[in-house]
Order: structure tokens, then sequence, then C-alpha cells
DNA sequence: ACTTGCTTACGAATAAAATCGTATCAAGTG
DNA sequence: CACTTGATACGATTTTATTCGTAAGCAAGT
């Protein structure tokens, strides 16, 4: 189980990455581009350094590369949750269920679905 | 609304001054060298960098200065969820949610607890 | 008065992340 | 062929976070 973190900046491109499944430089950057502004390079700098630290990997076939995200989306939600747990919430999650909760507006599939996950939870006692 | 944003290292001072209310730099370097090891001016500085972000107040009564934490715990977790809510799971708190309870074991008093909370959202629409 | 121990203050070194400028290469187009 | 366009590579700079060394103050205790 390798366990790296991306950093605020890397994450934001493995979004974009999650949810187009490939893209180039210049896709990801046109995406980061709506919210964020920094240069091109810097988008194409920060994917060459998530390539080294094996973040993503990449088909090099054509001049322009290809890239995917190297890790799971589950698999880092997972990781950050659990290390956000642990040094926010005391370790408890059902902390963090209440609190995120609370503070929000579930619709009411939401809630459907989450108390059905209880309910799978209890009888699996 | 105030959204200053903690360092890793200083939510770690965070959660002691959460936790004992109020402490001195050397009580709170004693825990933090439980888990970590760093030299006691380093907890300094850093608690006097939070001082001067407005992280952290203190009495100055004494020689031995006096801390407490001035931002709220609930405050700061939620700002901490809302970002990660919005950056890793689409915005969706509720995914957020299952993801957190997928991975863990909690306890049944947990799970009422939470149930407890779904009763009251529904009935609030 | 002098030393010891604990404190704060502060500057500087180090490390890690993010940003950008410039060089260079490969097509495609006139 | 010369020129433009759009790509990668790479080094340098800037910014932010972390760490620590050293000076200086103050309050004992001897």
């Amino acid at each position: 189980m390798k366990s790296i973190k991306p950093t605020e900046s890397e994450l934001e491109i493995l979004q974009v990455l999650w949810q187009k499944g490939s893209a180039t430089v210049r896709e990801v950057h046109e995406v980061l581009c709506l919210h964020k502004d920094a240069g091109y390079t810097t988008t194409l700098k920060l994917m060459q350094i998530m390539h080294e630290k094996g973040l993503v990997s990449r088909n090099e076939q054509s001049k322009t590369h290809i890239y995917r995200a190297n890790v799971s989306k589950e698999n880092t939600q997972q990781q950050l949750l659990g290390k956000m747990i642990n040094s926010l919430f005391e370790g408890s999650a059902s902390a963090l269920v209440i609190q995120a909760l609370g503070n929000t507006k579930p619709s009411a599939n939401e809630i459907e679905a989450i108390e059905h996950l209880l309910r799978e939870l209890k009888n699996a006692e």
C-alpha cells in the first residue's frame, strides 16, 4: 500500500484526470484556469513532477503526452479522510459524519442512501 | 467570517489547546513531543507565528505566557471539511459521509446518533 | 553578587511547493 | 526553405512552512 500525499495543487490536477479519464497538459490546464490563474508551464511542471513521483502515468507515443491518474480516487479519498479524522476529529469517524451532515442540506435521496448504509452496518454486527 | 487556514503543524498545536483549554508553550511542547520530535524553540516559534496570525491569543501577565485557541474547533472542522468536500468529493457531503462510514466500524451508539440526526434533517424539510 | 534554569524574542538556515522564463524540438503551412 | 504554432524540458526564482541557534531577561537559590 503506497501512501503518497498529493499536495493541494496536485489534487486539483488529479481531480481533472479522474473526471476525464485521460487528458493532455493543455486540457488539464484549461480546466484549472477556470478557477485559478497560473501559466501553462506551471501546470506542465506540476504534472512532470507528479509523473516523477508516480502519481500519474503518461503515454509518450505522440509528441503531446497523454496523462492518466495513477492513484485511484477512492484510495486517495480514504487516505486523506483518515488523516483528517485522526487529526481533527480525535479518530472518530462518526464525529466527522455528524459535523458534515449538520452543516449541509442533503437531499431526501442522499439521506435515504445513508440510512440504507447504516442499516447494513447494523446487520453486519 | 474570517477564514484562515492553519497549516499542518499549527493544527497539531490547536488540537492541544482545544483539549486543554489553555496552556503554556512548554505544556504544548510536552504533548507534541510524544509523537513528533522537534526542539522547544520550534514549538515556541510556531506559537508566536500563530499569535501574529490571530490563530491564538495569549495572556502575557506573567513572564510565562499562557495561550488559548482563538478559533473554535467547530469552525475549523467545518472549514476544512468544506474544503475537502469541494476538492475531493465534488461538493457532495453525503459522498464523503458514505465513504467515511464505509471504511470504519461505528459503534451501535454512534449509528444511533447519526440516525437520530437524519430523522431531524428529514423533519426539517 | 553570581550562577543556574527557564523563559521570550528574533534572525537565519533549510526544506518543500509553486511559478515562470527561456531553450529546444517537431510538425504543418505558405 | 523559412516561419509560425504548440509541445516538452529544465533551470531559476519566489513563496511558504519548518526548524533551530543564539541572545537577553528574570527569578530563584547559594
